[in-house]
DNA sequence: ACATATTAGTTCAAGAATGAACAAAAAACA
DNA sequence: TGTTTTTTGTTCATTCTTGAACTAATATGT
């Protein structure tokens, strides 16, 4: 009922979904553009950037933790195997998976990348206090574990 | 220098940005499924919510605000149309630009797909009190200021 | 052991989004 | 007025992403 009366952008927590939605957006056209000179995507910097820490994932395991498509790993492959920034190696023990590992080139890459990156990230939180930030982040932990499907 | 030292994943404000995303793409994923019944895709809505608010935009300004490029606007335009959704219509007193508005269909649709969407946001930012949820608001609207080129 | 799941990765076709190049209309300016 | 710039929207080629169908390898259950 209540059609007009209780419209969404009177509602404080839809305008401030919709405010972090647009704030997402921004950071990430800026970061794209911040990446172009190391002819890197944001996609592949994700994928560096998880294969540094976990090193030897497997490319499903890396789907599952960007939130996308198994198929989608697959066709980013060809590109950075070309690139020379990460290998993959056929697991042993199990020869359906292939564990995937940075390259020196690929490590290198990635540290220039991140100095970009968390150059602009920091800029982006310092308009809020550290306590404000970390209550954000706490926020969207929370969302986060709320939508965990598995 | 201090390569190993200063890395991201020690960062708190880096964390909880990637937490941010993290958040934010899963909300999205969870709202593409819940918009599937009704034929709508994210873009459409949101498309549909702007003309809501501001019947008679033109395609630019509707892709400046969604910030997408011109062309897509275009491409999305028939699927639309021909869904009978919304209408465009030649400004007499510019022929270059199409005005833009909500048909009847249009705005019923909106309707149902906004109550599946607020009941997500509401869902999701019941995870926060009230204060905290427009705390994060706030951060994110200086963070959009912060970064508008124009 | 053997038949039946399930799982990892690939292939393929389709849908979205982008940016560059373009046409038409309007604005700016001389 | 007439020339040049800007602006609006479209077209097109390209890239990214997805999901479904497929193959090969492993698990499961009897």
């Amino acid at each position: 009922m209540n059609k007009k009366q209780d419209l969404p952008w009177d509602n404080p927590r839809f305008k401030n979904w919709i405010a972090l939605v647009r704030a997402e957006k921004a950071v990430v056209r800026e970061l794209t553009r911040l990446l172009a000179p190391f002819g890197l995507k944001i996609a592949q910097l994700d994928m560096l950037m998880n294969l540094y820490r976990h090193p030897g994932m497997s490319q499903h395991e890396l789907a599952r933790r960007l939130l996308v498509g198994r198929s989608n790993i697959t066709m980013l492959m060809p590109q950075l195997e070309t690139q020379g920034l990460l290998r993959r190696e056929s697991d042993l023990s199990d020869r359906r998976v292939m564990r995937l590992y940075l390259t020196e080139d690929g490590e290198d890459l990635l540290m220039q990348a991140l100095e970009v990156y968390t150059g602009l990230i920091d800029r982006v939180m310092e308009q809020s206090t550290p306590a404000q930030c970390d209550a954000m982040g706490d926020q969207m932990r929370r969302i986060i574990d709320m939508l965990a499907d598995e």
